[in-house]
RNA sequence: CUGGCUGUGGCGCAGUUUGGUAGCGCGCUAGAAUGGGGUUCUAGAGGUCGCAGGUUCAAUUCCUGUCAGCCAGACCA
C-alpha cells in the first residue's frame, strides 16, 4: 500500500524540487486547461472555467452593488483609434494582433483585436456624453482580450485571456480617484474573502504603471515560490484619454470640460494565483468560495446494504445547499477517488460505507488539513457547512503565514541581493524615488518594485542602493 | 526574442547512435471478483512515429525547414 501511495505522489513534481514543473503538472493533471493548436491560446476546460464563473458571479455582484452596469464593446478596434493616446499605443503596439483582411479583401484600415478597451470605449463615450447631468458613467464589461505574448503559461500569461474591465467617467479628479480606490478595495476584498489570497495594495511606480495612466494601483500576492503576482489593477487615467478622444460635457457654468476617467480589471490570471497560493504536493486545494465542487460524496462498496441508496439520499438533500458531486462511478476504487478529488482540490469529502450505515454516520475529510472525522448522519449538512467555512478561513490564514514568512525587511544592498538570490520573497525597503535605482536593482537581481504600499512603515532614512534620502517604503519582488 | 530540452496509440515512455514501415506501462472496452487510501484476473481495441520537404531501393531513425510544448533568461500591467 505504501508503494501505491508513492506512485501517486510521483505524478506531480514536488514544489520544492521545481515549482514551475509542479505548476505545469498540476494544471495538466487536474484537467483545468488544454493547449490549443495556436501558441499561447489555451482551452479552459470545465473544471477551470467553473472557477472563473464563481469568481465572476461574486465580483459581478460587487460591481453592481457599487453602482456599475454591464455593457459589451466590440472586439475589433480601428488602428486610428488605438493611435490616439500616445503613451497607450506605445505601450501596447508591440503586442497587438491585427486583422488585415475581410474575406479576400484587404481592409483599407487594419483593425486590432483589443488588448484592452480604453480606446474603443472612449470613442463611444465621446458620442454619449453631453452634459454634467450624464455623469458619472459607470460601466463594466466581461470579455476576452488578446496580447501577442512571447512566452506564455496557462492562466498566468496567455495570449488570449478572459477578464473584466470597468471604465468610468467622473466630473472631478477626486471622484475619479475615490472610484479608483473603491474598486481596488473591491478587488482586495474579493482576493481575501473569496480566493483566500492575502494581498498588498498600493501604487505602482511610474516605471510599472499602465500605459496612459495618471496613476496605477495594484494588489500584489505572493506565491509559494516567493514570486509576486500582480493580481489586479485599478487606474486613475486622469484626463489623458478623455482629452485625446475629445470626450467633453457642458458643465453647470456653461463651459466645455473633459471628465476624469478610471479603468480597472482582473483576469483569469487569478486562477493561476489560486493554484500557486493554496496548492501543495497533492495538487490543488481550492477555497470553498470558488470550488466547482465544494463537497464530494464517495460511496464505499456501493452495492452493499443500501449504501448506494443512502449516498443518493444524502446527495439529494445536500445539493441545494452546496455545490455537490456524488461520485458513483463503479470503475474506480474508493482509494483512487480519494486521491483524485484531493488532487482536484475539493474542500470536503464525505465517505459513506457499510460500516458507517451500521452506526448512522459518515466520515468527513478536509482537504486543507487532511484531517478525517466521524459525523452522525443527521448532522452532516450542518457540519459540512461549518467545515467549508473553516476551510475558507484557514486557507487565508495559511496563505498569510506563508507570505509573512517570505517577507523581509532590508536596509542594505548586500542583504537585499543575498535574500533575492537565496530565498526570494517580498522585500520591504526604503526607496529614494529615483527610477535609476529601480532599474539598477532589476538588472542586478531581477526584482522590481511591486508597489508603494498604502500602509507605510518608516524603515530608515535612506535608499539602500544609493544612500540618498528616502521617504517611501516599497515592496520589491521578482514577478510573474 | 535568445539559449537548452522535447514531440512515437488517450497519458507517460523505450526504440533512432550502426535506416529495413513500431514496443512497454498506465488508461480504454468486455466479463468476473473486489471495494474504508490509486484492487485483481482473463480476453480485446487502439499508432504508423508533430508537419513539410530532401537524401536513399527503403526514413520513426540521416539532413533542412517549420509548428507546438517545457525549462531558464530578455520583454511585458
Amino acid at each position: 500500500m505504501a508503494k501505491k501511495q508513492k506512485q501517486f505522489v510521483e505524478e506531480i513534481t514536488p514544489m520544492e524540487t521545481d515549482f514551475a514543473q509542479w505548476y505545469t503538472d498540476v494544471i495538466k493533471k487536474t484537467d483545468m486547461v488544454d493547449y490549443s493548436p495556436v501558441k499561447g491560446f489555451m482551452v479552459i476546460k470545465h473544471y477551470g472555467y467553473a472557477i472563473w464563473e464563481n469568481i465572476q458571479a461574486y465580483m459581478d455582484k460587487r460591481f453592481k452593488e457599487t453602482g456599475h452596469k454591464n455593457c459589451y464593446f466590440p472586439l475589433l478596434i480601428p488602428e486610428s483609434l488605438l493611435q490616439k493616446e500616445a503613451e497607450h499605443v506605445e505601450g501596447f503596439a508591440p503586442e497587438v494582433a491585427w486583422v488585415t483582411h475581410g474575406g479576400d479583401e484587404e481592409l483599407a484600415e487594419r483593425l486590432c483585436i483589443r488588448p484592452t478597451s480604453e480606446t474603443i470605449i472612449c470613442a463611444m463615450y465621446s458620442k454619449w456624453l453631453n452634459s454634467y447631468r450624464d455623469l458619472p458613467f459607470m460601466y463594466n464589461q466581461w470579455c476576452n482580450v488578446v496580447r501577442w505574448e512571447k512566452s506564455t503559461r496557462p492562466f498566468l500569461r496567455t495570449s488570449e485571456f478572459l477578464w473584466q474591465e470597468g471604465h468610468t467617467l467622473h466630473e472631478t479628479y477626486d471622484e475619479a480617484q475615490s472610484e479608483t480606490l473603491q474598486m481596488l478595495n473591491v478587488y482586495k476584498e474579493t482576493a481575501e474573502n473569496l480566493l483566500a489570497i492575502p494581498v498588498i495594495i498600493g501604487q505602482k511606480t511610474d516605471r510599472e504603471k499602465f500605459a496612459g495612466a495618471y496613476a496605477t494601483y495594484t494588489m500584489e500576492a505572493l506565491m509559494h515560490d516567493g514570486k509576486a503576482l500582480q493580481a489586479g489593477t485599478s487606474h486613475n487615467l486622469g484626463q489623458h484619454f478623455t482629452k485625446a478622444f475629445d470626450i467633453e460635457y457642458l458643465d453647470r457654468d456653461g463651459t466645455l470640460k473633459n471628465p476624469y476617467h478610471t479603468s480597472w480589471g482582473v483576469s483569469t490570471r487569478l486562477i493561476g494565483g489560486i493554484i500557486m497560493v493554496h496548492g501543495d504536493n497533492r495538487g490543488l486545494s481550492l477555497p470553498p468560495g470558488i470550488a466547482p465542487i465544494q463537497a464530494v460524496i464517495v460511496p464505499i462498496a456501493a452495492h452493499k446494504g443500501g449504501v448506494n441508496e443512502a449516498a443518493q439520499e444524502l446527495y439529494a438533500e445536500m445539493k441545494s445547499l452546496y455545490r455537490m458531486e456524488l461520485d458513483d462511478r463503479d470503475q474506480y476504487s474508493p482509494g483512487w477517488k480519494f486521491n483524485e478529488w484531493e488532487m482536484k482540490g475539493v474542500p470536503v469529502r464525505i465517505e459513506i460505507g457499510p460500516r458507517d450505515l451500521e452506526q448512522n454516520q459518515v466520515v468527513l475529510f478536509r482537504r486543507d488539513t487532511l484531517e478525517k472525522e466521524v459525523c452522525p448522519l443527521d448532522q452532516v449538512k450542518e457540519r459540512v457547512g461549518l467545515l467549508l467555512e473553516e476551510t475558507q478561513k484557514n486557507l487565508l490564514v495559511k496563505a498569510r503565514e506563508m507570505r509573512d514568512q517570505k517577507t523581509y525587511t532590508v536596509q542594505d544592498e548586500a542583504e537585499f541581493k543575498r535574500i533575492m538570490k537565496e530565498s526570494p520573497g517580498f522585500i520591504k525597503a526604503m526607496w529614494c524615488g529615483d527610477e535609476a535605482c529601480e532599474e539598477k536593482i532589476k538588472t542586478e537581481t531581477g526584482a522590481t518594485i511591486r508597489c508603494i504600499p498604502f500602509e507605510q512603515e518608516k524603515l530608515g532614512d535612506t535608499c539602500p542602493f544609493c544612500n540618498k534620502p528616502a521617504d517611501k517604503m516599497v515592496y520589491y519582488a521578482k514577478a510573474y
